[in-house]
DNA sequence: GTCTATAATCGGATAGAC
DNA sequence: GTCTATCCGATTATAGAC
């Protein structure tokens, strides 16, 4: 490289790192306080730059938190979903759908940064309507349409809805993480893992489920 | 009556009237800026009462957040669990988990107020984590009793586990609120309502659909 | 592009009259 | 118990130096 290049890198790195740092103080802010609790103050100082600093990469306070989502929804995206697409495909759906609610359970409810998340995109849902979606369209929608496929192209049964069948499954799911981790339900309403899935594969898959 | 106790009925009227005003501008305020988002200033307005006289009433801030909330988990109990329960206990699974589904589905999806309470409860889950057990408690928990009963009793097929199948159900109908209303989902991920009821009936007593 | 300092406003909470 | 008026700290956002 030549030090003209050299110069411009480094200037793009010190953007970035500007950027990234105001990422990393904005996530543990609005992730503990909502958008409304969160100061301006507050994330400069946890990501260790000034406000204006802030306000010159994102405009205002809505900015940063828009982008900030954004971010988020794609980088669990890319945890979640794509972690996931190559368990299925091959087993049979007691062996296959068993691993998957078990990896899903697993990454989730231990994952307290995914479950801030997922308070926060909820409620803020209704005056951030276009963050909602987009955690729709990045999380919500491949989760359905990778289980639906699978679903649809397994050979060992047949199913009559794979769309509807997978939201069943995903629901259940989704459901369960809500009620006893994001609502702290552990206590007032307990349920074993196991059971949740072994009637969620029961259900799905009868006749391949023996006397267990 | 005699007058003094016309006038303690009158001061004790008034005093609930305030209250009442009180609750019912916080419920907007509140309902629609979230815990942080809300000032007591505009609860007070939308109120008709000084903020002085809120103070009087409900201490501070979170106070009245806490007594607002209670009570529509309260509210929202009698409503939800208390009309459906006449609902199930006598047809068949086939019969009456669509009519439950349907009645579910009615009475939430098209009630904006139950919508954004949901949101909040969510969204304050973290920050207000005995408002989340309150809602469990009087919401979560009722719903799955009542459900897990009628599918104990009921004499017409075999359930392995009702508890955990009653969750299956509710978790089904709960997230397809939460992805489709709550998260503004209708159009990112459509689906139509009778076929995630057919399919979770069909899932739940496949012996007594027919070939629907 | 980044900082310090500041503007302008709004927040929760209270004192004191009635 | 309720109101009006007010305190004072915190908030978003920007101006201006470097």
């Amino acid at each position: 490289m030549n030090g003209v290049e050299q110069t411009e890198l480094s200037q793009l790195d010190t953007i970035c790192e500007k950027a990234e740092q105001i990422f990393e103080g904005a996530l543990q802010e609005f992730l503990v306080h909502g958008y409304a609790g969160t100061s301006m103050d507050r994330v400069a100082t946890s990501a260790g730059v000034s406000k204006a600093t802030i306000y010159n990469h994102f405009g205002d306070k809505e900015g940063l938190f828009i982008a900030l989502v954004k971010r988020l929804a794609q980088k669990k995206y890319q945890i979640f979903v794509e972690s996931h697409k190559a368990e299925l495909m091959q087993a049979e759906p007691a062996i296959a759908l068993r691993k998957l609610a078990n990896t899903i359970l697993d990454h989730s409810m231990q994952d307290q940064e995914y479950l801030a998340f997922i308070r926060l995109v909820i409620g803020e849902s209704g005056r951030f309507p276009e963050l909602a979606k987009t955690f729709v369209h990045n999380l919500g929608k491949p989760g359905i349409q990778v289980l639906t496929e699978y679903l649809t192209n397994q050979r060992y049964i047949m199913i009559r809805d794979p769309e509807a069948t997978a939201r069943v499954i995903i629901g259940t799911l989704a459901h369960y993480v809500l009620l006893q981790e994001i609502l702290q339900g552990k206590e007032i309403v307990p349920m074993e893992r196991d059971r949740m899935i072994n009637t969620l594969v029961d259900l799905i898959s009868p006749n391949l489920t023996s006397a267990s």
